[in-house]
DNA sequence: TAAATACTAGACCGTCCAGTTTGATATTTA
DNA sequence: TAAATATCAAACTGGACGGTCTAGTATTTA
């Protein structure tokens, strides 16, 4: 039944990915609107008709390209999980991950990620909600369970989740914003340590607070 | 010389405004790609060559859309310096800014605002700077303002604006990317207070804490 | 009144673009 | 080989849209 070979040429998986390459290139790029159906033919060295053989049309390659774009964007959850078994403290343990969501925040193709959601947000919410739960739902979990681990049993489920969305908020602070406008550029290596270091500290701080509160 | 009239019938100002509000309507709610200047004319009761007539173009007529709707977009200045200069609290104050900002980010029609700004980020960097400007730097500068005064000399300016800039992430949190994905719709008025709340006493804990060290 | 400008309604132009159609060639299975 | 499908190249359709033009009407100043 999953081995039936359809009968005459079968479609090129290669051309496939062609086009669902040059499309997310494009898209990112250009936006939707600005992005034409032609062009992401030229671009994928496949004619028109190819293209409307693979995908549906225009909503569906974009849903497509956006997807497989999304599941690119994700903190490096092995790394997290060996840091908690080993010897690091909390605050050695945040500053890693939070560089890890720093320079994931600062990439300038997930910048392009989020602006292209934002903005077809109105008219794609379910790709709006894939692209939601792929990377930051799914990196803020992630996270407190990084956090919850290292508050061996004194911090609530809930409370892990809140300094987890604490501790990304202070991450963005302003710059993920001003980079969303445009008016940021990413920041150094020296800038992006000090500025995890200040965050680390803060969230440390209301980690212990909450801790001995609960004691 | 600044009283020179022109000859002839002269334009009509409330024929600007009516364009001039039919456009921030139409941009905001289906960006900018999806309004047309024939929709916007429409719109306004007036013929597409009398649009023509008062701007230059859709990009000046754009810009002059977005301008007008960042100026109602800041915190009530007056508001604030009224609560410092009283007998409140830092904590009562920053619920009271709190609350105010959180408004601000719910709005529907700022999120339309942030969002059509983004998308259009790249090809109009100049309305994106405009509005960064009226909008969140404005607001930033008025809070650490605030803030810097309660810290009544033992806060650096710096650590003042960086507390502000926290105040503000914190508040943030993860709302406003879930709003500007339109995966989240805006908090009661019980939900906004508690949020903020929460976000105040974070911010007074790390108030103290740089205060005390400064001592 | 005459000149100048605003305004209207609508036609018009050129362009772009999503999607279709056509007709030929290539590849695969039966 | 024959049937079936993919692919190509290119033309085509239908519609949207930014912007211009026209011709007639309204309003204002000199």
């Amino acid at each position: 039944m999953a081995t039936t070979r359809k009968q005459g040429r079968p479609k090129s998986e290669e051309k496939y990915h062609l086009i669902l390459h040059a499309a997310s290139c494009l898209f990112l790029k250009e936006g939707f609107a600005n992005t034409s159906m032609d062009t992401v033919a030229k671009a994928s060295g496949v004619s028109k008709q190819t293209v409307y053989s693979h995908f549906e049309g225009k909503d569906a390659l974009f849903q497509a390209a956006i997807s497989s774009k999304c599941r690119s964007y994700q903190l490096d959850t092995q790394q997290l999980i060996d840091a908690t078994s080993g010897s690091l403290s909390l605050l050695e343990c945040l500053r890693k991950v939070g560089c890890q969501f720093v320079r994931l925040l600062q990439d300038p193709e997930a910048i392009a990620i989020f602006r292209v959601i934002i903005a077809e947000a109105v008219n794609s919410p379910h790709v709006a909600t894939l692209f939601y739960q792929a990377g930051p739902e799914a990196s803020l979990s992630t996270l407190s369970d990084v956090i919850e681990k290292f508050g061996e049993g004194s911090l609530s489920r809930d409370i892990a989740q809140q300094l987890a969305v604490d501790y990304c908020a202070l991450l963005k602070g302003e710059y993920h914003t001003m980079m969303l406008c445009g008016i940021q550029s990413p920041l150094q290596d020296e800038a992006i340590t000090a500025h995890v270091n200040s965050a680390a500290e803060k969230i440390l701080l209301l980690f212990t607070h909450y801790t001995q509160q609960h004691n």
